[in-house]
DNA sequence: TTGTAAGCGTTATCAC
DNA sequence: GTGATAACGCTTACAA
């Protein structure tokens, strides 16, 4: 296997044609005749001919790579988003440079700047390290996924409409009181709208609720524990009435299933349970819960959607890029299952 | 912002140095003086340059990236395992081209090509559709992940020592009979050893055991409906026996386990559980899963220093690529928690 | 329908 | 230490 790379040169030297000719037969076959078609095919088989597409990238500029930086593989939520997005390929054929952030800032910065040095085309980020004005600064087609994005495009769940539904499902269940079990989160990213959704419902429904926004820890075990005294709370303040849960995500949710059967055997018709996320979990708890489903699915197709609606415009030769960033959002559905009535 | 790029010749042009000394400057800084390190400084800064790694590339070769082919992310297994390799960044500064497999071989040729087209250093590959032979003959630094391998190198987890660790557990615990379910897998792929390890060892202690190799479904309700039936004949074949059950992944044990409570409302004496991968769920579930964990994050350093290993020899004036492929093992370890004594 | 020649932004090979 | 100049492999006017 002498594997000295042939190019458009040696094709070109092969066939009688020139280089150009070549590289029309790639990118406008149809102004060759057909009998030179097959001519230069001949060739690129004989001599084993493998495309460059660096060399292709340097010379018009178009890398076809999109950048990815994603805070972590472990939820599911992100792994699944990763997965919908990589998946796109066979629709767009762009090409993901992917970078894991884990929140260190000097890091993705070098990040950043690799993916700027490999002249990606866009960028779809889902951590949280920079501010979207700083991210804007680069003037490169970006979609922001579940985070702050004021300075940028992005694509969210509707949170709000996430919590209405769970809350009217719990409120419907003739609930006495709902509680929402969730960590403190700031005011500017997508999810406080799950708060303000629960809030806002409880409220219009005159319905007696309570926000439990506790740290809830970083691993399973502090998670565990934390939960251990959320419960004992709850029970201490609300005995025999019934209750409606909502918590922040499905991973809570079982854990908070676990410790009501760890006390009664089973679930007592005086607790019902919604999560979110609509993460494996919930499917495979020992009940199977019910909870609000992201549209993963729905959002990394908008992500890509939105992200090529940019980059196309960038390739025009007179680019007129958004002026002002585009924001959409994409309805959660409820998922009934066997942790409400 | 007239976003014009800046390249080496106006740095040149600016500095009145030559290009090759700005070219200096990044790879050879030593070789100039400091004085005129700190003027191309100052250029660099005042011209705003971004470097074009895509160039460089081109031009001597070294193009830093490395493919990875992976079948799902849907899998903890994979999830972890691509976060594992991505987060080599920091060591190791190869950047990486993601592709999500899905088991279509058009699909999958097309993502080699693409890889190749971009010319990737190396390739890390998760996926079964292609036989080690095939993709042996690219002629390119590879590392294999958990599946056939006998063309090209590899790393995998030491299945035969992980399960007869399982069985020795069960067998130490006193249980009557073994019984290891999994689906009926080929002799080929490396967790067929998982199968060998159980019997072997049964076998050697002189302990009754049974192989339930079932088609288990593909998704969670039918898994759960298999796993049902399997879980009614053990209850008949073997009433009032010890059972040691070993479960080929800790999805299947959650089920298991899941199946066993909602029919006792505990796990009674008589079961003892033991799962494989050591995933979220094992630790999730009712009660936490014994579990043979897989040590992903030593799996997926091993396979960056193999492949490193070989890139790097592909890069001396001389390369002589290993004539026979590496193997590796890594001994996953026995994780008790609360379905054994 | 085809060819010429000048890029694209670096690095490599010689020189000096 | 520094600089010409020719690659690297492809695209893209501009001609013909």
């Amino acid at each position: 296997m002498g594997a000295k790379k042939v190019t458009f040169a040696d094709i070109a030297k092969y066939t009688n044609f020139s280089k150009t000719t070549i590289s029309r037969y790639f990118n406008n076959p149809e102004s060759l005749t057909l009998e030179n078609q097959e001519k230069i095919a001949k060739a690129l088989e004989e001599l084993g001919y493998q495309e460059n597409k660096l060399a292709k990238v340097l010379a018009n500029g178009k890398s076809e790579f999109v950048g990815i930086i994603i805070p972590n593989l472990y939820l599911h939520y992100y792994s699944e988003m990763l997965n919908q997005i990589l998946s796109s390929y066979t629709d767009y054929h762009y090409k993901f440079l992917v970078f894991v952030s884990s929140d260190n800032p000097e890091l993705e910065q070098q990040y950043l700047d690799e993916l700027m040095a490999y002249k990606i085309e866009g960028l779809i980020i889902l951590s949280h390290t920079f501010p979207s004005e700083k991210l804007a600064s680069y003037h490169i087609p970006i979609v922001a996924i579940e985070r702050e994005a004021e300075h940028i495009c992005s694509v969210d769940t509707d949170n709000y409409m996430g919590a209405v539904q769970a809350a009217n499902l719990l409120i419907r269940n003739k609930c006495e009181v709902l509680i929402h079990i969730n960590v403190p989160v700031s005011k500017q990213i997508p999810a406080f709208d799950r708060i303000r959704g629960f809030e806002n419902t409880c409220l219009e429904y005159h319905v007696p609720y309570q926000l439990m926004l506790r740290d809830l820890g970083h691993n399973y075990e502090t998670t565990f524990e934390a939960l251990k005294k959320v419960f004992l709370d709850i029970e201490n303040a609300y005995p025999k009435r019934k209750k409606g849960i909502f918590l922040a995500n499905d991973t809570y949710a079982n854990i908070f299933l676990n410790l009501i059967f760890k006390k009664y055997g089973r679930l007592p018709e005086e607790y019902q349970l919604v999560g979110f996320d609509n993460s494996p979990i919930a499917n495979e708890a020992i009940l199977p819960i019910t909870t609000v489903g992201q549209q993963i699915d729905k959002i990394a197709k908008t992500a890509m959607e939105l992200l090529i609606l940019q980059m196309n415009e960038m390739k025009k030769r007179k680019p007129s890029p958004l002026k002002t960033p585009l924001h959409k959002q994409i309805t959660p559905v409820l998922v009934r299952r066997s942790t409400t009535d």
